[in-house]
DNA sequence: CTAAATGTTCTAGCTGCTAGAGGTTCAAGC
DNA sequence: GCTTGAACCTCTAGCAGCTAGAACATTTAG
């Protein structure tokens, strides 16, 4: 029986996350000591490490709490879950694409700048001026 | 002299979203018609405009907070400048770099998908098991 | 003059945690 | 058996960067 704190050592977790991933109901209801601290078994070892390990892929914790369901139901359709990794993969791409444009907008700000003063900065004049914006118009937050 | 809402559509920017800049003081407080609604003129058009520029190349506020007081003040350095936009370029790859890492492992799981039902399904396998993992521990939120 | 569009403030919510206060329990050493 | 200190508990609030909604006021066009 595993205190949260070993679970959260064993998985690469912090002890508020995994309380926080019990509160939205992502983690089940640990069973308690006596005195009230929980105490997990290898299934929650095992739940937190999958919980984790989609976390890093980026997956958002409501398609993470769909892939549990499916994990749960293994007599339920494989495609599910594949399309929902489709999904996820189709949002990296877009990120990625995002990314790349504005890393060459940035290189192209920081390659101008001359090294005086403000006044005649190209990173504040690419910042002023829009009209050479190659970015598209919803990236923010990417 | 614009309302809220034409400065919004000049700039791309929801009704909300400026008065909450207002709020967190990266937009002056405007003046005001008799009634109390906030009238903008030219010089917030183009300040809203680099905020917005800037939010787009990924800025957060605080970076947006100290070019535009760089930008206020024409006779400082453009070395401060140049360095947050360094730092921004440095965030950029350094997402890009786990996007791409997120991007390999995902083809891989979506390739091997057989069809079936879940329990062989080699998405959830993979998420299952950590071993394989390419991807570096804090790529969380990248 | 009226009605619709747009404005106002205020509060609360989103994602995915993280930090802190203030208190309790556990395990080890003596 | 007792003490100590680490780890646990709950609860609340905060982070970024908005977004949405309620309930009301103002403006503007017809």
């Amino acid at each position: 029986m595993l205190t949260i704190g070993s679970l959260g050592k064993k998985t690469g977790t912090k002890v508020q996350t995994i309380r926080y991933y019990e509160q939205i109901g992502l983690m089940p209801e640990p069973g308690r000591t006596e005195g009230g601290q929980r105490r997990y078994g290898d299934a929650e070892v095992d739940r937190l490490s999958f919980i984790r390990h989609a976390r890093q892929l980026g997956f958002p914790l409501e398609a993470i709490r769909e892939l549990l369901d499916l994990s749960d139901n293994p007599d339920r359709s494989c495609h599910e879950a594949d399309s929902i990794a489709r999904r996820q993969l189709k949002q990296v791409e877009l990120r990625m694409d995002r990314l790349k444009a504005l890393r060459t907008e940035l290189k192209r700000m920081i390659h101008e700048c001359s090294g005086g003063n403000t006044a005649d900065c190209k990173v504040l004049e690419v910042l002023r001026d829009h009209s050479e914006c190659l970015t598209d118009h919803d990236a923010i937050g990417a």
